[in-house]
DNA sequence: GCCGTTTTCGGCCCGACTGTTTTCAGTCG
């Protein structure tokens, strides 16, 4: 994805929200924000959008958005936002973040108190200046308090494996009450976003009031934000917010849906059920005019309902799976038991923490067929990289624990830096006796976009590379992708049959599920790869699984879906095609 | 600002909860 493009959608949203607070007629705003997510799922830049007239026919862009998007391909500026950020304080766009003030509220501490940062709103409170205000009191002066002082502690998002951690203490807590009925997760994590805000959490009782208790009082309860009837919130210890709503049977199934979201499918299958005559909330579908609704006995009867075909909630991101379903066109998505072996991870040969029999009979005790050791190599120094002496010894190791596992079958590997001008890490003899060689960017991250584009590309040009691993080199919530086209990359890979890496690591989920279907496109296919430095690390797939069902994927997208004796064949056609080995 | 089989104006999803109110606005999902 060009940097233009980011850098657009980002001024798109930050208008948005600018219009938001000066009050701006509130359509008004979401058509921006709509604007921005449809210009987030074409391929290309703005030059490219202006060039070929692709936005005349874009959903939500009008000739208003698109004469925003033509003057900052022209300019790289847009003079209208440039003007709105000039009369609002940049400071209050923080402010947004905290929970309890939207717009209006912060519309209101700009205006009387003259605030425009997150300190002079602290401050303000402190000094009981804003409890003064109308529509503000202790109460709310104190949730923001809260807000701030949370913000300051912890990132506004988890990673999966947190998420994950908090959602098992909250399923087994409830599980233990007993007028507990059916119990679900809901929201972005049931879609598997790479990371979660919170939790939401969908349950039937007979007695809502009991359960209700044993939630609000589940141990390591931080705060509870909310104590009702059908809604209780509870922020528990590392910051987590966990929503549990308590409906009757009959709702499950729309309230699952509704709170599994995302809001853009919502507004969507909602603007679909009105256009059809019927109504959608999170208490059901109902016919035209009537307060009784359809009987719904779980999400696939609202679908079929609505003439759609089941869409799994990985994909329910308003991203064409509407027109899919319509079409009975939605791809039979992978599952976790579709793996059949284990891609790149590392053993103590390198930075791993055990050793290659260790993770071999860990792998097959889960099921796994077989498994690609594929440890650092020699110029990842910080992490004890494999001279050509150590990788000849690791190979002869994973003969002997071949010979001992089977049918288990390892094959030999490696993640290969790629190095600074874009060559792999060992010379042509090593590299073909490698069945898989997995290349890397480790170091040398802060590189110009083009030279690394360049750099990402050469790599992915020499034939002895199989898989290029975690492609955008982004840690979530720690630091951001590297700067290189990755329109480029992907077209690179598709052209050149190097497959995409999708790392399930929690801190990276890279490739991002946004880029998958792109390079789906083009051509690539997957691997799915924990990249574990442990045993207990090789369960990560799980969350690889989530993204690539984000990205659309099947499982003959994927390459260790193959069986043992598949993927044999597949490395030994491939090595014989590339490197006439 | 977008959109259109109710189409060029007038809609644009909607209900729960909270805190502030004394009948409701703002926020959230």
């Amino acid at each position: 994805m060009s940097d233009s493009k980011q850098s657009l959608l980002r001024t798109l949203r930050e208008c948005a929200m600018l219009m938001e607070i000066v009050g701006e007629n509130p359509f008004r705003c979401r058509a921006y924000e709509e604007g921005a997510r449809a210009l987030e799922a074409l391929e290309g830049g703005p030059r490219e959008w202006v060039e070929s007239g692709i936005l005349a026919e874009t959903k939500g862009i009008g000739k208003g958005l698109a004469e925003k998007v033509d003057e900052w391909a022209r300019s790289g500026h847009i003079v209208a936002i440039d003007e709105l950020r000039q009369k609002v304080p940049a400071g209050l766009l923080e402010l947004i973040s905290i929970p309890g003030l939207g717009p209006k509220k912060i519309r209101v501490l700009w205006k009387e108190l003259g605030i425009e940062t997150l300190g002079q709103l602290e401050e303000a409170i402190k000094a009981g200046r804003v409890q003064e205000l109308a529509g503000f009191g202790e109460k709310t002066a104190e949730k923001i308090l809260a807000g701030i002082e949370q913000r300051k502690h912890y990132e506004t998002r988890v990673t999966l494996e947190v998420a994950t951690g908090a959602a098992e203490l909250v399923l087994e807590r409830l599980r233990q009450c007993p007028a507990i009925g059916k119990l679900e997760l809901a929201g972005s994590y049931r879609r598997s976003r790479e990371t979660v805000k919170d939790l939401d959490v969908i349950a039937t009782s007979p007695d809502p009031e009991a359960v209700m208790k044993v939630f609000v009082t589940t141990p390591g309860v931080q705060r509870i934000i909310a104590h009702g009837p059908t809604k209780s919130s509870i922020l528990l210890e590392g910051g987590i917010p966990v929503d549990l709503r308590v409906v009757e049977d009959s709702q499950f199934a729309a309230a699952l849906n509704y709170f599994t979201g995302s809001k853009e499918h919502n507004t969507a299958l909602r603007g679909r059920a009105k256009k059809m005559g019927l109504k959608l909330n999170e208490y059901g579908l109902f016919p035209e005019e009537s307060e009784t609704p359809f009987k719904t006995a779980d999400e696939e009867a609202i679908y079929k309902r609505l003439g759609l075909a089941y869409v799994e909630p990985e994909m329910r991101e308003n991203n064409g799976e509407i027109e899919a379903a319509e079409e009975g066109k939605l791809p039979k998505l992978i599952t976790r038991e579709d793996l059949r072996g284990i891609v790149h991870c590392h053993t103590t040969y390198s930075d791993g923490k055990n050793t290659p029999l260790e993770m071999a009979k860990a792998a097959r005790d889960l099921g796994f067929e077989y498994i690609v050791i594929c440890d650092h190599s020699q110029s990842a120094f910080y992490a004890g990289g494999m001279k050509p002496d150590t990788i000849k010894a690791q190979m002869d190791e994973i003969d002997e624990i071949g010979k001992k596992l089977k049918p288990f079958k390892l094959f030999y590997g490696v993640e290969s830096d790629i190095l600074a001008d874009g060559a792999l890490d060992y010379d042509d003899e090593i590299l073909g006796r490698l069945d898989i060689v997995v290349g890397a960017i480790h170091t040398r991250l802060t590189m110009a976009g083009d030279e690394m584009t360049a750099r990402v590309c050469r790599a992915l040009e020499n034939p002895a590379i199989t898989i290029l691993a975690h492609p955008t080199g982004r840690l979530l919530q720690r630091r951001e992708p590297f700067n290189a086209d990755m329109d480029k990359i992907i077209a690179t890979a598709g052209a050149h049959d190097v497959v995409m890496e999708i790392n399930s690591h929690p801190w990276r989920l890279d490739l991002d599920w946004r880029l998958i279907r792109q390079a789906h496109a083009a051509g690539c296919k997957f691997s799915i790869d924990p990249d574990s430095h442990n045993t207990l690390g090789l369960r990560d797939v799980r969350y690889g699984v989530g993204i690539a069902r984000k990205g659309w994927l099947t499982a003959g997208d994927v390459i260790n879906t193959k069986t043992a004796k598949q993927f044999a064949e597949w490395v030994a056609k491939r090595k014989k095609s590339r490197l006439g080995k």
